[in-house]
DNA sequence: CTGTCCAATACTTTCTGACTATGGCCGTTT
DNA sequence: AAACGGCCATAGTCAGAAAGTATTGGACAG
C-alpha cells in the first residue's frame, strides 16, 4: 500500500492544503484541475481514509491529511538534505550552465529559463552570455556553451531546438505617423518604407526567410538600416528613417506605437537550442519543465514586465514561417 | 531537482545495493534488468553523482549511494509510519476482503494471490470461501464476495474476468496403463476411455466448452464419473474408472502419470473474477500487482461469446506452470 | 579463443498520468 | 426564480514515461 504513496502526491497534497482549493492548488503547480482532484482522490483509495472535506467554496483537510500533511512536510525536508549530503560528500560542484542568448529574444523567456533552472538546480550557477546568433550557434557547436535562446531558424551540426514561445510581428512607426491612425494596416501601405531591420550578419538564416516572407506579398525589403539591438531599431523607427517589424509586445520606447499587419500572420518563435551533446546533464529536466509550463497557461507568468504578447488562437491557420 | 527522487527509486537502489548486482536485484523487484539499470541511471544523473561501481562481477555502493540507502530507508520506513499512523487516527479498519476460489483452481495461484494482497494491504484481513464456479459467480453478483479464482469461461452480469495463468491440459492415466509408455497420445488413442469429468454442475459453461472441444477431435466425452474435487478426480483414475483430463504440472497422487496429446493444444485459463461494483477498493492494485509478476494480459474479449478455455497457443510458447 | 556473466544500449510496447470538455452542486446576483 | 459563477467530479483521449525484448560490449575463467 505505502509504495503507492509517492513524495510527489504528498507533495501535491500539501500544496491543495496550503490553497485550501484544488484549483487554485493546481494553478499553482501548473497542473489541470482535474489532474490533481485525481491525484488527491487515488491517496484516499489507497489509504482507504478521507482526506479532505469538500464544500462549494474548496476543501478542507481532515486530521488524517494532516497527519500525512506534516509527516509529508517532513519527508521532503529529510530528502532534500539527504541528497545534499550524498552530494556534499563527493564534492561534487555543478559545472555552472553556459547559456547564451540573442538580444532579439524575448527577455521574459530568458528570465522564465534562469528561474527554473535555478528552481530545478539551485546550486547551479548559470553564465550567461550575450550574443548574436551567428556565433552563439557556432560556440553551441564547439562546446563553448551549453544552451542557446535564438529565434528560429536555427540549425547546426548536432543540435537540436525546442521551440517555446511564438509571438506575432507587427509593425513599428512612429505614434505621430498618419499610419497609426489606423487599427490595422496591410502589407501594401508599409511596404517601401520597410527599412529598418537587424543586422542580418547576426542571424543569417533568419534574415533570408524574413526576406523570402516579404517577398510573399510584395514587399522588396529595402534594408536601408541595420541594428545590433532591439534598442537600435527602435530608435532608428524614432528617427524617422522608416518603419521595422518586431514583437508583438515588445516594450516600446515613448513616441512610437506597433500596428498589425492585416491579411497575414506573420510570427516568430524564440527556441532553446542545445548540443546534443553537451556534458550539462540538466539541460533535458529544463526543457521538460519550460515545456509543462508553457503548456498549460498560453500566457507567460506575469514578470513585471507586461508580456501581452499575443500568441496565434488554436484552428488559426498560421503563415509557416521561420518554421 | 529533489523532485526527482522518488520513493520508488530510492527503495530499488537499496535493493541494488543489497543485492549487489543489478541483475538480480532486478528479478527480486519483478522488473527487467534495463529498467533497472535505467532507474539507477537517471538518479545518477539527476544527482551528478555516481552511485554505483560497476565491475564484471556486480556493483559495489559508492559512499554518496550509502548515504541514499541510509536515508532511503529511514524515508520508508518513516512513510509507512505516517501512513499507519493517518490511518489510525480515522480508525479505519479495513473491510475484509472475500476471496472465493473453486477447488480445481491451483493452489499456488491461491497463494499467490493471498500473498500479494496481504504485502500490498498488511492490515487486510482475507475471508477465503471455497466453492463451485458456477455458486462463486452467483455471490459475485450478489455482492457476497469480492472476487473469485475460477477456470474460464466464466461470465456474468457486472463482472470482469482478470486470466492469470494458462495450463495445458495433458491426460491423466495409471502409471502402469499401456499409454504411460508412450511420451504422446492422441486423442484417438484415449477418446473412448475419457470418462472422468469434474461434475458438470459445478461449472457448466467450462463444461459445455470441453464438451464442444472434445467433440471437434471426435471424442464424444462419455461422463460416465462426475467428481467436486481434483482429488476424487485422481482417485477415480487411479481405480481404474478410466481417463481424465487434469491441468498440467498438478500433483499426482502416486502411481498415476499424465501425457501430453499430440496434435491439438488444449489449455485451461485460470483467473480472478471481480465484480465491477465491489466495494472492495484493494482489488485493483491486488489485479495490477498480480499481472506485474505474471506478465501476463488481461484483454480477453469476456462478453456473450464465452471466453474459449481451449484455444490455439499463441506463438510456441507454453506458460511453465506453476512451480 | 571461447563461453559465461553482467551491465549498457537500441528499439518497441504498454500504461500511467495529464489534458480538454462537460456535468452537477451550491451559493450569489439580477 | 432564473441565471450566473465558482468549484469539484467524471469521461474520454492522447503523449510521454516506464517497462519489456533483443542485442551488444567488456571482462574474466577455462
Amino acid at each position: 500500500m505505502s509504495d503507492l504513496v509517492e513524495l510527489k502526491k504528498l507533495k501535491n497534497l500539501i500544496a491543495v492544503a496550503e490553497a485550501g482549493n484544488i484549483s487554485v492548488a493546481a494553478k499553482r503547480l501548473y497542473l489541470s484541475q482535474p489532474s490533481l482532484s485525481i491525484q488527491i482522490k487515488d491517496l484516499e483509495d489507497v489509504m482507504q481514509v478521507p482526506l479532505l472535506v469538500r464544500d462549494h467554496k474548496g476543501v478542507r483537510a481532515t486530521p488524517a491529511a494532516e497527519i500525512l500533511i506534516t509527516g509529508g512536510r517532513e519527508l521532503l525536508r529529510m530528502r532534500d538534505e539527504m541528497i545534499g549530503m550524498a552530494r556534499a560528500l563527493h564534492r561534487v560542484t555543478f559545472v555552472p550552465m553556459r547559456l547564451g542568448f540573442s538580444s532579439f529574444v524575448d527577455h521574459a523567456l530568458y528570465e522564465m529559463v534562469c528561474s527554473i533552472h535555478t528552481s530545478l538546480f539551485p546550486s547551479c550557477e548559470i553564465k550567461p552570455k550575450s550574443g548574436d546568433p551567428v556565433d552563439l550557434l557556432l560556440m553551441l557547436e564547439r562546446g563553448e556553451i551549453d544552451a542557446a535562446l535564438v529565434t528560429l531558424p536555427a540549425s547546426g551540426a548536432g543540435l537540436k531546438a525546442y521551440p517555446f514561445t511564438q509571438s506575432r510581428l507587427v509593425v513599428c512607426m512612429k505614434s505621430n505617423d498618419p499610419l497609426a491612425k489606423l487599427k490595422e494596416i496591410t502589407p501594401a501601405d508599409f511596404g517601401s518604407k520597410l527599412t529598418i531591420f537587424r543586422d542580418p550578419r547576426q542571424h543569417p538564416q533568419a534574415h533570408d526567410r524574413l526576406i523570402e516572407m516579404l517577398d510573399v506579398v510584395g514587399i522588396t525589403g529595402d534594408v536601408a538600416s541595420t541594428n545590433k539591438t532591439p534598442h537600435d531599431l527602435q530608435w532608428m523607427v524614432e528617427s524617422g528613417t522608416g518603419y521595422a517589424l518586431i514583437r508583438e509586445g515588445s516594450e516600446l520606447q515613448p513616441g512610437l506605437v506597433t500596428r498589425p499587419v492585416a491579411g497575414v500572420t506573420w510570427t516568430v518563435d524564440s527556441a532553446l537550442i542545445v548540443a546534443k551533446s553537451t556534458s550539462q546533464r540538466t539541460m533535458p529536466h529544463l526543457v521538460r519543465e519550460m515545456r509543462k509550463r508553457l503548456r498549460l497557461q498560453s500566457s507567460l507568468p506575469q514578470s513585471k514586465k507586461p508580456v501581452r504578447s499575443v500568441r496565434p488562437r488554436i484552428g488559426d491557420r498560421i503563415l509557416p514561417l521561420f518554421g
